[in-house]
DNA sequence: TGTACATCAGTGAACGCGCGTTCACTGATGTAC
DNA sequence: TGTACATCAGTGAACGCGCGTTCACTGATGTAC
């Protein structure tokens, strides 16, 4: 009988507080400077003790990224059904993982930013990666009618992710990432300070072209 | 009489090597993980040694981040100034932008990638980058002749940054940076790793898009 | 309800490691007369 | 050309710090009869 017992629910409470420290640390020093003795002395607690809580800093390491990806990927999603307008979708999707990223900035780059060196990331992350892919794939494929025009070879873009969709689907989806993603990663590091125009509006600008990518 | 001097020349000869075991050292390490110490023993030194070379690990730290700058600007004219044809520049820029990433990416990851914690960009590195921001200025400035359709402001553009270039021609320079960056950085971060498309021909599709930014 | 036992959270000491940086010092290289 | 001096490269010890991780242990919490 799997019922949740008071020791369980004790367990996953530490792990929380223990993971959202973490991202406090992540955000102060960098992916690198994530501590596991540092989060302890932070909960008023002896180092080891998380051992009881975390195989190592690896597993941890792996469980905020998972945990981002799912983050974003519910965020894409819903940023998604709230638009009904299927042209008006990639748009709204795009606002939606900006204004995540700005909320964010240590997930977003802790996922998307420089890898972390010494850190494999193992099957559950790029699991992970992909659900908040499919938000993308989802929002073209309700676009996927006519509109020919698709410059790339159907074979080049026909690898083995995402299948059950089209070439011109997952071109366009690819396009609409790395566009959001330039924009958005230069904004949260800091590279539009000083130039001093309003990155709403080229954003605005930019969003405004995703339709037809 | 400012003549250079063995000493001068010895000097500039250990700062060199120190800074090249720096690069091999970010690369396997990260950006966080520059040692003093570490490059010292790799030079077959003691640690203090390096202190008469620079004042510390910020400084070093500092003069790789304008070196980088300064060897993308260099690249990034160099393809340029390639390119005879206007129209066909942003397309030659990108590329080149693209393959120096790809031939330095902790270079590119230091410049414009997560930022370090704890370090904070001097003037230095500032003017660096706008050296580098200056030959996508020129790149679109000559292409600025008509074609209107600016969906941007004039003002919301017209920042300090980059004076005497047009508000159309700075959003433009803009759109291309963003837009680069996103495929270069996603691509050396290894996020397109097993997803089977082929990335020149998606980098070519998009950059055939480039001139009508 | 009370007692005996098992489970588990948390401790403190220890291991070996690396870091940035300062300091007093040696020894070699250059300079001035 | 030789001697006296100044400059500078590099050393080794030291300071205080933090890291991940293991281990034997204490004490509290839960469970079984």
């Amino acid at each position: 009988m799997p019922t949740t017992t008071p020791r369980d629910r004790y367990r996953e409470q530490v792990r929380t507080e223990a993971k959202s420290i973490a991202w406090e640390q992540i955000g102060a020093s960098g992916a690198s400077g994530l501590s596991l003795n540092a989060i302890a002395k932070q909960m008023g607690v002896s180092g080891p003790a998380l051992y009881r809580y975390f195989a190592g800093r690896d597993e941890l390491m792996t469980e905020l990224i998972s945990d981002a990806y799912t983050d974003i990927a519910a965020a894409l999603r819903a940023a998604a059904v709230r638009e009904k307008d299927d042209r008006k979708r990639p748009a709204a999707v795009a606002n939606g993982l900006r204004t995540w990223a700005k909320r964010n900035p240590h997930r977003y780059l802790l996922v998307w930013g420089t890898p972390v060196p010494g850190y494999e990331a193992p099957q559950t992350t790029t699991d992970a990666a992909r659900k908040a892919m499919a938000v993308l794939l989802e929002t073209f494929a309700a676009l996927d009618v006519a509109k020919g025009r698709d410059a790339l070879q159907d074979d080049a873009l026909s690898g083995e992710w995402a299948p059950g969709t089209s070439p011109r689907t997952r071109r366009r989806a690819l396009a609409f990432w790395t566009r959001v993603h330039g924009f958005v990663s230069l904004e949260i590091c800091g590279h539009f300070n000083g130039m001093g125009f309003d990155p709403d509006a080229l954003f605005a600008a930019e969003v405004g072209t995703l339709h037809e990518v």
